[in-house]
DNA sequence: CATGAATGAGCGTTCATTCAT
DNA sequence: TATGAATGAACGCTCATTCAT
């Protein structure tokens, strides 16, 4: 057989790499980091454990690439909804909740590697260097579209709209009963005067 | 020598325990669970390592140990504001915030063991269980002070209400230069409409 | 009350020193002398962990005096029979076969001592020169029976009767149901032609 | 460079093994269970102590593959000598007391190990009942022996042959002079009458 | 590229022994 | 005498990481 071209042998590094990180986001989300073996990776992923170290320094550099990758991957298409010009402001800000909560429900595991980062303060710097960068961009986004939607102290409102949701994720980790979803975004947008007209 | 009298014994015993409980609360804050070492607490307590298993079976029995005497300790006072006659509805509410975020900001070791709990899923049970035992009990304070303030929809604000709580909470751990308590305060006053006549 | 009298308070000590004796002597038994703790002594003797340091400077001393004060008592007897002129040789010789079997059937856990004896080479040097000059003399009592009782060997069937003895008791802490007291007896005795006339 | 073949794997795995319950078995013979460290089997079979992990899930699961591939090996051949139909009943019951005579001899290793194991009743149960079943199997060889040879009282006798060779091989440990290799078989034989015509 | 055997530093835990009372 | 709290050396075991093939 001939031997792969560059771009096949790029195709698969591609495709192996996401096996890892598939089961690298499974582990870590169902044991915590800590409580993750390396070998436990390996395995969910069908490779050996040199692999994943050929294809990831160390278990550390695995889980920053879990939250790059992965993590935040899932939030851009929920900041997103932020730049729809189609909606209004207020309509935006609802949207960020309701994707918010819709990965919550759907993708648990999300939720619970934030929380690992949280918990991780040493270990995982990098990580949560960018949890904190997460955490204004949020409001970066919320501030203009609150200001636009009227309110007197943006800034304020964005904060206590972040934490909202942020209350809620973690909530839903300890009793994932507790959500509703179409409920608590009626309520959230009963609270921050975000109904349509 | 005659041995030491049982209320002698008790009482350093008692002393002992609280020493290590100590250490272990600032370590496992530092450093989170699987980052403290016992033999560091064991130094910080001024102890052996030896002692500490005189006092506490295993690591984990010490965690929970923090939780249940040091971290459930500095919320019952807390929780004793939504009982406090003196004040209204409205006041009651506003003294659990005020509380949390004081709790929050002058002892974040504690708000930092909550997220390890969160973080410990599988090892540690019965923490977790206590921890969503104290998720329901806020919302039964909650509700029916919301109600006796006139809310029409007393659990579901409650539920808003104590996820901004946590929300901030969480948002201190990352960047405590963000939480400025009495802004704070008043804006979750003013969107919940808590404010005193 | 007087203090106590030079007597009395030796006779103390020396029911305290078999208290915890009998309470070693079990546990050594059933879990062997690595795996007994001395906290475990100390407990089932119903002293402290201290009390059992005031008479035994340490655990191997202690085993040893197990050894010494429990087990080589219970083969003193045995071996008396060796000397009883009221019976002929092959009496004294079928008296210490059965006194052996009797001991290991009631009292396995001097058999089983002794097999930890054995085990422990290096830990109870000093007991196990014990036990080998029990092996000795063993032979020193056997071999003049024999040869009064007529054999022509009799130092080389003194050897053999031993480990027969020996064999007997090994076996049974294997499969105490395999021994039959009357028959054992009975068996060795047509082997080396004991048999009363 | 390609991975190694599945075949070049099993062999080096089957001799690293090897290597690791050849040290296996002399440290444990040399010092007991309890006294040896698992870091000086390591030490002697020249690998580190994790390999030792990657071989066997814990020392005591070491301690039975010895008794399983080391020590029962050495016994196998010692029983075919029950089963050479070039013999007499009487040669293959004396081929048996020869062949432990000369195991004990030369490895006594082999018969400390076993001391070892009837000396840890409850830790190692798997191997204690693999004794059992050993002394179990000797009967059951040399019953039907017996028999062939004309005793009247087969299981008796095999017992009590079972015994004598038992006792000899515990003795050989306390005073490995006492053992006179030819004189002590023929004295069995004489013994048990195996003497041949 | 990929494997899995090998490594060894590091940690939790135990327990004989000591010692203040 | 007796207690039981305190000690700390020691050991089994884990697991991230490396490396020969």
């Amino acid at each position: 057989m001939a031997p792969r071209t560059a771009e096949q042998s790029g195709k698969i590094r591609e495709e192996r790499r996401s096996q890892i990180l598939d089961a690298a986001l499974d582990a870590f989300a169902q044991k915590g980091f800590h409580d993750t073996k390396v070998s436990e990776i390996a395995a969910r992923a069908g490779v050996s454990q040199g692999t994943v170290y050929w294809y990831f320094k160390s278990k550390e550099e695995l889980f920053q690439a879990v939250f790059k990758d992965r993590v935040e991957a899932m939030f851009q298409p929920i900041f997103a909804t932020a730049f729809d010009e189609s909606l209004s402001p207020a309509g935006r800000i609802l949207g960020i909740s309701r994707g918010m909560l819709e990965l919550t429900a759907e993708r648990d595991e999300i939720v619970f590697v934030f929380i690992q980062t949280l918990a991780t303060r040493e270990v995982a710097n990098l990580v949560t260097y960018d949890l904190g960068r997460y955490y204004h961009d949020i409001l970066d986004v919320l501030t203009p579209l609150f200001e636009a939607h009227g309110d007197r102290q943006p800034l304020a409102v964005a904060k206590l709209y972040a934490a909202v949701l942020d209350g809620l994720m973690v909530r839903h980790i300890l009793d994932p009963a507790m959500m509703d979803l179409e409920q608590d975004v009626a309520e959230i947008s009963a609270l921050f005067h975000l109904e349509e007209v």
